[in-house]
DNA sequence: TATATATGCAACTTTTGAGTTGCGCAAATT
DNA sequence: AATTTGCGCAACTCAAAAGTTGCATATATA
């Protein structure tokens, strides 16, 4: 398993609306077509990605197949941000001290 | 401007380390050369992509140029991350109820 | 049982992107 | 002024990934 990198899975625009629309509702690799403008088997091999890094799970229902937006590992992303969530707080203290310096200057 | 996805750019390890190294400090394009068993052009290739997402900015110096980690631009990547946020903390939840559930029916 | 539907898999083409080599320019050094 | 150094740009190669067509399989439906 994690034969697929979850950060070039969601590079992809087609992955980044899938992932959108499943986080609402569980759909078929059909429904998901239809909503794009792309044929099945292009769609297909999208979520043989998602599937692959874990990020959607499939729910099969006699011949059809429920996929799963998979919240848990989309935490992975937000704890790779985490590394920079510390660094941007600062930057952003650094520009409040200087417009508050500035002000304190008039 | 914004001719490079934010997405696309942090896809690919190496600009991922690069951030990763920037966030803690400003680096030359050779600097960050010697980190890597590349070439300096091909370093130099990934920072064209950061820079064009607007992930990095330069600073001259004589003939020198540091790049920055910019903050900011990391914080749209949490946006779009933030829109599955409700969703994961609602998958948990449930999780959680269902654990409850299960241990008081022992 | 024959047929239609839902899906995955494999082979192929086309596009994209990572990395190299070579070049030119501008700033430092001699 | 000549040379070295730091950098970006362009052309090229090669590998990976997106998308297509065709086929096999399994489940429904007639």
């Amino acid at each position: 398993m994690m034969k697929q990198d979850i950060f070039q899975a969601i590079a992809d625009p087609t992955r980044r609306a899938i992932l959108t629309l499943l986080a609402i509702q569980a759909l078929t690799p059909n429904a998901m077509a239809e909503k794009f403008d792309m044929t099945r088997q292009a769609v297909s091999k999208h979520i043989k990605v998602l599937y692959e890094c874990e990020l959607i799970k499939p729910e099969q229902s006699g011949r059809e197949i429920y996929y799963h937006f998979n919240a848990k590992k989309m935490q992975e992303f937000d704890h790779w941000l985490s590394q920079f969530r510390q660094n941007w707080e600062t930057q952003f203290n650094q520009l409040d001290q200087l417009l508050t310096t500035i002000k304190e200057q008039k």
